[in-house]
DNA sequence: ACCTGAACACCGTTCAAGT
DNA sequence: ACCTGAACACCGTTCAAGT
């Protein structure tokens, strides 16, 4: 009797973000494309006609992380066009901002649970689009004699490994107390950037 | 008629080997508890004599890997007691080794797999003591001039966080084959130890 | 103490069928 | 084109029962 309730309009990012909300909410061990079906109102079977696996609705959140913390990052860089140091510093902690403010997509975008990246072309371009974004930090950092000279990308590398480290330790639960208790995570980040930056440190 | 074939001797060490050998074969989404047990050759809820759930016998797993990260850079350390600054090196390449050739043992100890560790006292202890270690190194290289004076504890996050950053970074997929086909890892991992790094520069 | 086998609730994925 | 429902193979976990 009750006629099908089919999914009004666009169903694709209904899912995606039904996604990100069980992901906030459940962790990614909670994150099943049958959750997500259900939270969306449509049946088990329904995502198949947006996306071929699960994997591919992962790239999709992934994706639209990737595009959030682009933006976060422009948004925080580009009032300081001319002073790269300050650049730096406001990108580094968009960056340790927007981990800790979405563990989930974060641990989605970086731990390796997408497995096959290369298969996913939107993912692949906004991916590259960021650690673009950071060299072009990094160069004006160069040219303005805060970071060493050097080829850019491997400073960027580093950089990004750097504070990439330290918060993904801090999120899995590799830090002792010890530390945690006695350093803020911006204590941290300073710290850590201090070491590579030239002349007058950070703060 | 044949009569139940119990397993001989040490079945929960026959686990945590099965369960390593399949990690290494099929990667963390090929692991599972029903064929660990398969593998073991019991039954599918046998594990469960010896292990609570799968999360235990991941947290063992994780507890290995530890243990031999630390008798590998323990090995690897000692013989440079009195050369703070080459223990840091061949420290750093112990690590990013230890990530290379043991890939998903790696994830499972440091990608958040293993949910609560707290609960797991051999794992918090074994993990706390090779932090040790490095907190250890640090204070001989600090000592020596080699790292610059601070806390040696937030010194030795700084430098754990770089080198697990730029190598979980790499493992994960998300650095560009464009830096991939242009610095070897050994590159990498030296030019990001020389920024902060005193004196002579690594090599 | 150590292990088995049936059972349950949950997955991802496929596919014929419906509108 | 978009969605449903049954079906299959696989999970983790529990539990009564066997030695």
């Amino acid at each position: 009797m009750p006629s099908p309730k089919y999914h009004h309009g666009d169903l694709k990012n209904a899912l995606i973000e039904a996604g990100i909300k069980i992901l906030s909410k459940e962790g990614v061990g909670g994150l099943s494309l049958r959750k997500v079906a259900k939270r969306a109102g449509v049946s088990h079977s329904a995502p198949y006609a947006h996306f071929t696996d699960k994997q591919s609705l992962i790239a999709a959140i992934s994706t639209e992380g990737f595009k959030q913390l682009y933006a976060e990052l422009d948004a925080a860089v580009s009032p300081y066009a001319s002073d790269p140091k300050q650049q730096l510093l406001e990108g580094a902690w968009v960056y340790v901002q927007f981990a800790l403010n979405n563990r989930d997509t974060f641990h989605i975008m970086f731990s390796g649970i997408l497995e096959k990246e290369k298969d996913y072309p939107a993912f692949v371009e906004i991916s590259r689009k960021n650690f673009e974004r950071v060299v072009d930090i990094v160069r004006a950092c160069q040219d303005a004699g805060v970071l060493r000279p050097a080829p850019p990308e491997i400073m960027a590398l580093t950089v990004w490994g750097q504070l990439h480290g330290i918060i993904s330790l801090i999120l899995e639960g590799n830090v002792s107390h010890v530390i945690l208790d006695r350093f803020s995570i911006r204590e941290m980040m300073l710290f850590a950037m201090n070491q590579m930056v030239l002349g007058k440190p950070l703060s």
